[in-house]
DNA sequence: CTAATTGATAACCCATAGTTATTAAGTGTG
DNA sequence: CACACTTAATAACTATGGGTTATCAATTAG
């Protein structure tokens, strides 16, 4: 009757809405089954709605079960993040912010923001996890992530994206290719090479803007291999297994047998984007935006 | 301990950072202070992070507890909003999107939006409050508010704004002023007139704009009397107390002694919008904002 | 000084979360 | 169909800890 809702019955309802098993979820809750029943019993009569459906040895949630689960996922998530921000000011800090990004964004652009971060806000701290583009899009939807440098020109209502850093690409040969930086006139010389590009669900536009440089060119590249890390590319390359074209910058900080020719005269650019969601409540995050859009102009 | 942080602490700490003052704080929540006091040390403990200050009769509220008290409205008020939600999906229905509007919104754009909500989406339900621009907008802001028809051209960042009814302007003039509609040229002719207008902080847009006209027309106005609702406005036209411009739509609906000028060969327009918060998770709102868009187009 | 505030502490009580034991109902096998 | 073996719900009990009253220490006001 007088009963009150509490973050109890949030944390069972969702262990019982991922099982959809009552045993099971009482089991990873460490509690016993007939209590777990009892609370998300409570739970339905505070809320006068039905959350689970029980029929035939299923448990299966209902329309209301369903919105509820994500809403809940949502609260808990945002208070997590709220107890650790509260740990940083506690200790003086101003904020964290959880930074997914793209290996080719190491090269310069993080190392930069880092840099200016460390001198205008000491307090924040950050929190690097090198993603692929999607898993960084979902990551920032779901609260799990402040932001990410992707490359990529769409992303999901809700989303903001901005250009901070431009590239030319550059194409990558085994050091003792027989072709001259000089000699170099246009892609179209490499028609008959094996290519090894970024997969393409790792990074969409990467891929099409290399096959687009290529049919400029007058061709469709062969491609032989595919990977996600820059560093296994070169490796490839430095052993005749192929060819590349990559965004320019990746090509420092690498110790490899390889050479590169830059495509200054094509228009085609490879684009680092930071992306956020519009309305995080994340002080800090506002911050490292302005920081970042602000140094790119 | 192994104590656990529940919605509970929410509310008492709300109630200590609203009144800053336990006894009273107390006798607001119907707990004895002892209680409270015991409660709000659990919850310190519990987040290992000091939230108040307490020093020679006076309590405070510490950097932390400042932003946790932001971040807690947010998410009770988050809550709140889930469990109407719930019980909207329970009854069958598919929500419930609260409405802000302009008074001069009701003569054609709501009335339109509901009838094609009822047929479209029976489920949804409708929740209407008549509020200033700013109101509107703060309300938005914090999710007291799914969407408000409001007569602006900037908002906050987060939110989005789109016109939806676009009106030219009218002069307003006492029934029996010696100027016939085919006489009429421009606003000029009025110029020795006292202007009777909206309040500039109701509604700052159509403001500068009846400005405009007249300054487009070589004069300044003569501002005798300002007002929030249109009623009052032709009241005082009909008195002889001054002529006004008001967006031609407006003068439907109202029983007055008075008669309308369009002012059809001025650029000019009062532009209705509606406005939203990017990241609303109503799912009805999106369905109310693709109708209102789709119709107007 | 005394009186009247304030929030914190201590000791107690009882509501209720969580327990164990059991039941009822469903599923599947031979 | 009887059988074992699930499942979640129910009943009765236990004990944690939220809320109580009584009191204290500290500050402020007169």
């Amino acid at each position: 009757m007088g009963y009150q809702l509490e973050l109890r019955h949030f944390n069972y309802f969702l262990a019982v809405a991922e099982e959809l098993h009552y045993r099971k979820a009482a089991e990873k809750l460490c509690i016993s089954q007939p209590g777990l029943s009892r609370q998300i019993k409570q739970m339905e009569e505070i809320l006068e709605v039905k959350l689970f459906v029980r029929t035939k040895k299923k448990v299966s949630l209902t329309a209301a079960g369903e919105y509820l689960k994500s809403e809940i996922e949502f609260i808990l998530n945002h208070l997590e993040v709220t107890k650790k921000q509260l740990r940083h000011i506690r200790d003086g800090n101003f904020g964290e912010v959880r930074i997914g990004f793209l290996g080719s964004a190491m090269q310069e652009v993080i190392p930069d923001l880092l840099i200016k971060l460390k001198d205008k806000f000491p307090g924040i701290q950050t929190n690097l996890e090198e993603l692929s583009n999607n898993a960084q899009i979902n990551a920032i939807v779901k609260d799990k992530l402040d932001m990410g440098f992707v490359r990529t020109a769409r992303v999901p209502e809700g989303l903001n994206i901005q250009p901070v850093y431009t590239d030319t690409f550059s194409v990558v040969l085994p050091e003792l290719y027989p072709l001259l930086t000089r000699e170099f006139r246009d892609v179209g010389q490499l028609a008959e090479e094996n290519f090894i590009l970024f997969a393409q669900d790792y990074s969409p536009l990467y891929f099409d803007t290399v096959m687009s440089i290529c049919e400029d060119a007058g061709f469709t590249p062969k491609v032989s291999h595919k990977s996600v890390h820059a560093q296994t590319i070169f490796k490839l390359v430095e052993n005749n297994l192929g060819i590349a074209i990559i965004p320019t910058s990746l090509q420092y900080g690498f110790q490899m047998k390889v050479k590169f020719i830059e495509l200054k005269n094509i228009p085609q650019r490879a684009v680092l984007s930071v992306c956020w969601k519009e309305d995080n409540r994340n002080p800090a995050l506002r911050h490292c935006i302005n920081l970042l859009l602000n140094q790119s102009r």
